[in-house]
DNA sequence: GACAACCTGACC
DNA sequence: GGTCAGGTTGTC
């Protein structure tokens, strides 16, 4: 059960007054999910809160003792009766948590693309088969077209992918939109077998570092010799986002 | 499509 | 001082 909510620092999308935090004291946690980059924290007594971490958003839990003096950029803890409690932190204040009923939940949810763990690759390769003329890069971070992928793996995938970010989507082949497919579903489950990826400050549930930054193969060696063929990897701006291939391994 | 906006910190 | 950053949304 939550006891009490601190609220440290409010942000632009989750003002965070007292009807929050009413709201949520007394609630039990029934069980806490993940759809696309959205967690559902349910509660036993109904409704939900979903939250999203963004850039720079954490969850972490902390001893039960560990109660004052926030961190720096700590924006709540949850106090549960339990001996563990819950601090949410987010350096740039972009991301939130919203309080909703079960039906209000399920609609927030509704819009998202399949889940890519959980697709086969020739149904994630036929999300992909779009008449659109936009860049494979914009299509693979739009969550409504595939859930869940971010900007590393949109290029780590790309790469194992053997495509260039700045192809059309239109312009791919079956055999290229299968082979994405495939990439995309590897490349998530590697980065998730050594926990994720810091490639910046992302931290897990215990404050730990993933490891899967050691393994990237494009993502951030913009200049670095490619681990492939040993040209320079290019660093562009594709789909408004800093964008990492080779021009030599991807056609 | 492109671009700004949200915000703070790291790095050149 | 300027640029960039695991994301998303709203406005040309």
């Amino acid at each position: 059960m939550i006891r009490e909510v601190l609220v440290f620092k409010t942000g632009r999308e989750t003002p965070v007054g007292k009807k929050f935090v009413q709201a949520l004291v007394g609630l039990r946690l029934k069980g806490v999910e993940r759809r696309a980059k959205v967690l559902v924290f349910r509660f036993k007594d109904g409704g939900a809160m979903l939250g999203h971490l963004k850039m720079t958003g954490k969850f972490i839990f902390v001893p039960a003792t560990h109660r004052e003096a926030p961190g720096k950029h700590d924006r709540i803890l949850f106090v549960f009766d339990t001996k563990t409690n819950v601090v949410w932190s987010d350096v740039r204040k972009f991301g939130y948590l919203k309080l909703m009923t079960d039906d209000e939940a399920l609609d927030a949810l509704a819009h998202y693309g399949p889940e890519p763990l959980e697709t086969k690759p020739a149904e994630l390769a036929e999300r992909l088969k779009r008449k659109s003329t936009r860049l494979i890069k914009a299509a693979l971070l739009d969550q409504t077209v595939i859930a869940g992928i971010g900007n590393i793996y949109a290029d780590e995938a790309l790469f194992r992918a053997g495509i260039r970010p700045t192809r059309r989507l239109d312009k791919l082949t079956d055999h290229e939109r299968l082979e994405l497919a495939k990439q995309i579903k590897k490349v998530l489950a590697e980065s998730l077998a050594q926990k994720g990826t810091s490639a910046v400050d992302y931290l897990d549930t215990s404050g730990s570092k993933g490891g899967f930054q050691n393994f990237l193969r494009v993502y951030g060696r913009g200049g670095q010799p490619c681990r492939a063929c040993k040209q320079p990897i290019k660093k562009i701006v594709a789909a408004q986002r800093g964008t990492h291939y080779c021009s030599v391994c991807q056609k």
